[in-house]
DNA sequence: CCCTCGCCCTGCTGGC
DNA sequence: TGCCAGCAGGGCGAGG
């Protein structure tokens, strides 16, 4: 499930293929994903030299010459293929550059986008405009995520995962971030203290950061044409772990449902 | 404004 | 072996 270390890492991987290099031929293989395609994305990439490649919270950014920037979500199931063998099922837009790269975006769930936005106007751009400040980043601090908190009684798990108060994590993250900093999903934004804070953005910087870099350690395979990516998977402490040993404690995590979506913590380590 | 819920979609898993 | 219900959940809109 790409969250942000998995699209930090997608980007690292489409880089070396797409930073300063032509987009020679671009195919659209059926009309859209969560939305349709813009009408005019043949048209505008066809042609255009990508100028850079960037992240902003779980959305890729591909910038290019014309002024126009493709955005793209990879929502559950997407993923970028480097240079495949052959197209499969659910490849549904493929780029190819001049260098005869092939970049193929798959998705079959098709809960992901991709968009064209005016790159003068990214900021402003609706799903962009609306995002919090980003995890890695200074603005996430322990002052900005307690005014967040402040007086809401939905589950710090909730809030946690709600994108315009920190841009990037999703489910399963938030489950690791609360376990290292021995916060309970359950709790209400506002009964989690001062003192708390501090060791709550540091869990989320930590847990994001060892991510992106067991994705980076395995960036080589990205670029195979089967696309695995390293999911950080085998270092979930919590997430998926229902009844097995909290590391910390030995006592077995447990799985909860919050807004329709499973928690996983330890409820000894977690209060 | 705050909060909850349901929808979208398909592959995988587990039960029978 | 086959069938099928249930589950996974990010973003977004509806409704209380």
């Amino acid at each position: 499930m790409p969250e942000l270390p998995e699209v930090e890492t997608t980007l690292r991987g489409l880089t070396p293929y797409l930073a300063g290099k032509r987009l020679s031929r671009v195919e659209v293989r059926r009309a859209g994903l969560r939305r349709p395609f813009p009408p005019d994305l043949v048209q505008v990439l066809t042609g255009a030299r990508v100028t850079a490649l960037s992240r902003r919270a779980k959305y890729g950014l591909i910038h290019t010459d014309r002024d126009q920037t493709m955005v793209f979500h990879l929502g559950m199931s997407g993923r970028w293929r480097i240079d495949p063998d052959a197209v499969e099922k659910h490849d549904h837009l493929i780029l190819t550059t001049e260098a005869g790269h092939v970049l193929a975006l798959n998705d079959a769930r098709r809960f992901g986008s991709v968009d064209l936005v005016e790159s003068a106007a990214l900021d402003t751009w609706g799903p962009l405009a609306a995002l919090g400040p980003e995890p890695l980043g200074p603005d996430l601090t322990a002052a900005h995520l307690g005014a967040a908190l402040a007086g809401r009684v939905s589950p710090v798990k909730v809030l946690l995962l709600d994108q315009g108060i920190v841009a990037g994590l999703g489910n399963i993250y938030v489950c690791e971030a609360l376990h290292r900093a021995g916060i309970s999903p359950q709790r209400a934004g506002a009964a989690v203290r001062q003192k708390d804070l501090p060791p709550l953005v540091r869990a989320i910087r930590d847990v994001l950061a060892e991510s992106i870099a067991a994705g980076g350690s395995t960036i080589r395979d990205y670029a195979q044409p089967n696309g695995e990516l390293g999911y950080f998977a085998a270092n979930w402490r919590v997430y998926g772990r229902e009844g097995e040993a909290c590391h910390g404690c030995g006592a077995p995590i447990v799985r909860g449902v919050q807004a329709s979506r499973s928690s996983f913590w330890c409820p000894a380590c977690q209060k």
